[in-house]
RNA sequence: AGCGGGAUGGGAUAGCCAGGAGAUUCCGGCGGGCUCAUAACCCGCAGACCGGUAGUUCAAAUCUACCUCCCGCUACCA
């Protein structure tokens, strides 16, 4: 089965995978809601009725436990969350039709109604299974909340996986010797009667619906191999107050206290968010029932750590109770950081809220990571590789044609010159149409925005081939004519642009003089005449300067390396075995306390150290400690003072490696000049050295 | 362990699904041009035997098998 190509006369619904209510933005999460924004912001160019939705995700265990923790109502927790993710989207330009959460009354009602039509169509059973329960906190302990023995391997593992050990997954009832997480308390095993859904039932219906899903090869290919291996049946409820109700029946004895897994009612937020906004902005102006349950484009862009949540619970449950299936599931990567995970409790990350408070426009990086790779790639993000990008692409290829042409066209015809555009730019123009149009229907983000820029550097081209500078005096025809043939480019790099950089493509609208907004043009406005006159242009994109990216790098790398010395701490705490708490305790309240205060990047880089060997080391007469040393830097040989003497064997330091502080101050001890301070660690003034081919004289940086 | 994704000039990235002239684009390097423009822009050059091995084919970066190295997933962890 293969679908007809965007747009298409059906209404579309475009989601990405909700924020779970429970922490901060960073760039990993931006990436997938920019994507899907600039997908349906495409599809909107391309005339499709389209409308992107989205939600918080306010249920499941790690909301209730975070709550508890701090003492408050986990709804109160969660929609504070909510609030914060509510404001920071409009931020980054990503422009929700409607954006709901969970635990809304739209979405509870929407839930039960589903979970009741599965039960009422036979899917769901119940099944007695061993669930951990707590018996001084009075509460049962989902999975993760229980600590113990791995029955396998003797390693700590937790309730539902030995992470640490054998890395077995464990069923409900395995882990020995159970704790609860909670109170630390011994827990125990109770049986309880929970619900599930019969997914294996789906199995031959899921792997025709594979074959006719559109999106990313992971989200398509993965799932096969789950299918082959033969489906489990999915748990649906859970011991916990926190949630969705199950939906009772008259005859209903046993979900008394359950609530419904947070993975069933998170995607109908789709399907509830879909109906808000269609209730809100009345039926006849988008039919949200007939999408969902009619003919209609439904495509989810997710992470790729969701896939089987989106191709094998979520098209079972929709087809079980009757709804339509996604058209199209794309499965972003991950973001890393300087090429390494990223990572929150490592505070290896890019904060949604750091990222605007540097000052830098939305569009910046909703270009960088919409083309900087495929959908489906992993995206490495560095402030280098951003700078690169933005001072390349955006203010040389796009911001420089746009300026550049707007302001001769402005000069010397106070806006479009009036002749028609010359055929050759004409059929460039509907190239760069047709990519966008590939481009979203290969769900490439990457080749929409490529397709824009591509038609900048055509501009930039264009213009320096014909060189109107030359032709106003001799030619003015012709000249009149390249710079028609620019400005109509110009709109249309706008145009295309404007999925991807809707701020900046707006301002260029306004300034040849358009009205109105440009996120209601469609493509082939690309070609229709700019208004006559417009005023004197702007340049829309600025250059990022090499200093504030030396600043921003070493921000980042010395948070990171901070979280990662706090880290080193209690790692040393979760590793150890033996669990000797205090030792790991007493170890850093040895440590001198970390310095409160900051410095710039600009003091660091006043200090000049380098990579040196110690080439001759003797005592100094006189003094306990000290010990005379020569140093070579590679430029020269320094003779330094260092407090070593007694610390170690004078006779085995010359060959030794060494980092040396090089602009310090001379000073004289014991009548020694010493020119340079040597780097050691702690009192025992252990050496620090290189691990790698450093050249003498390098500097560290 | 199984599975999924990746491995392409110094760096980064496209092409692979629909196999065909020694391969895209960006950054960097080298040389030149232009001066309308944000020291921008335009042109040219150098540079990769497309992770390894073996196949299929008249023809493979593109298909098949095996292998190596990264990243990830394996469902009652959102």
């Amino acid at each position: 089965m293969s679908h007809e190509d965007f747009p298409t006369e059906n209404p579309a619904v475009v989601t990405c995978g909700l924020p779970y209510a429970n922490g901060d933005l960073h760039i990993g999460h931006l990436r997938g809601y920019i994507g899907a924004d600039a997908f349906n912001r495409t599809l909107q160019t391309l005339g499709q009725d389209s409308i992107y939705v989205c939600g918080s995700d306010m249920h499941g265990t790690p909301v209730a436990v975070n709550a508890e923790q701090q003492g408050v109502d986990p709804e109160d927790f969660a929609l504070e969350w909510h609030d914060q993710y509510e404001e920071t989207f409009p931020k980054f330009n990503v422009d929700f039709d409607n954006y709901g959460h969970t635990h809304d009354e739209t979405n509870t009602e929407l839930t039960q109604e589903i979970v009741r039509t599965l039960d009422d169509e036979g899917y769901i059973y119940e099944k007695e299974i061993q669930v951990a329960y707590d018996p001084d906190a009075d509460q049962y302990l989902p999975d993760r909340y229980v600590e113990g023995t791995c029955p396998y391997c003797g390693e700590k593992a937790r309730g539902d996986e030995c992470d640490e050990g054998c890395q077995r997954h464990l069923e409900p009832g395995e882990v020995e010797d159970p704790t609860s997480t909670i109170t630390g308390n011994p827990a125990e095993y109770r049986e309880r009667t929970h619900k599930f859904f019969e997914v294996s039932a789906f199995a031959d219906f899921l792997t025709d619906f594979l074959d006719g899903l559109e999106g990313t090869s992971n989200a398509r290919n993965q799932p096969r191999q789950w299918i082959e291996d033969g489906l489990q049946d999915w748990c649906i409820t859970r011991d916990m107050d926190w949630g969705i109700d199950y939906p009772h029946g008259d005859d209903d004895s046993a979900g008394d206290d359950l609530v419904l897994y947070v993975w069933v009612d998170a995607p109908i937020e789709y399907i509830a968010s879909s109906k808000q906004y269609a209730e809100r902005d009345g039926t006849d102006a988008f039919d949200w029932e007939q999408v969902w349950k009619g003919d209609g484009e439904i495509v989810h862009i997710i992470g790729r750590d969701i896939i089987q949540h989106h191709t094998i619970f979520w098209p079972a449950m929709l087809e079980g109770a009757g709804y339509n299936k996604p058209r199209g599931v794309a499965a972003t990567g991950f973001i890393t950081i300087n090429g390494k995970g990223l990572s929150t409790s490592r505070n290896r990350a890019i904060w949604a809220k750091e990222y605007l408070d540097e000052g830098f426009h939305p569009d910046l990086l909703r270009y960088y990571l919409t083309t900087t790779g495929g959908l489906q790639q992993d995206v490495d993000f560095s402030w280098d590789a951003f700078q690169e990008t933005v001072n390349g692409e955006l203010v040389g290829t796009v911001g420089n044609f746009w300026y550049r042409s707007l302001l001769f066209a402005y000069r010397n015809y106070e806006g479009t010159p009036e002749t028609t555009v010359s055929e050759e730019v004409r059929e460039r123009i509907e190239a760069a149409i047709d990519e966008v149009r590939e481009g979203v229907n290969d769900y490439s983000m990457r080749g929409v925005g490529q397709a824009a820029t591509r038609l900048a550097q055509f501009g930039n081209e264009y213009i320096q081939r014909n060189e109107p500078w030359k032709l106003t005096d001799d030619d003015p025809d012709r000249a009149a004519q390249v710079i028609r043939d620019c400005v109509q480019i110009a709109k249309a790099v706008a145009v295309l642009l404007e999925p991807i950089t809707p701020d900046k493509a707006q301002a260029l609208w306004a300034q040849i003089g358009e009205d109105g907004e440009i996120a209601d043009a469609h493509l082939e406005d690309a070609l229709e005449a700019p208004p006559r006159s417009f005023d004197e242009p702007g340049e829309l994109f600025e250059k990022i300067e090499d200093d504030r990216v030396a600043e921003l790098t070493a921000k980042l790398e010395e948070r990171v390396a901070t979280a990662a010395a706090d880290d080193e701490g209690t790692e040393t705490e979760s590793d150890d075995t033996t669990g000797d708490e205090a030792a790991a305790m007493t170890a850093t309240e040895d440590l001198e306390p970390l310095l409160e205060d900051r410095i710039g990047f600009g003091d660091f880089q006043d200090l000049d150290i380098r990579v040196g060997r110690i080439e001759a080391a003797e005592g100094i007469e006189g003094a306990d400690d000290l010990a005379r040393l020569e140093v070579d830097i590679g430029f020269e040989t320094r003779q330094v003072v260092a407090g070593i003497k007694q610390l170690h064997d004078l006779d085995e330091l010359p060959g030794t490696r060494c980092v040396l502080l090089a602009n310090m101050e001379p000073a004289e001890l014991f009548g020694v000049e010493s020119n340079g301070m040597i780097l050691a660690a702690g009192d025992d003034a252990d050496l620090l050295t290189t691990h790698g081919d450093a050249a003498l004289g390098e500097k560290i940086q």
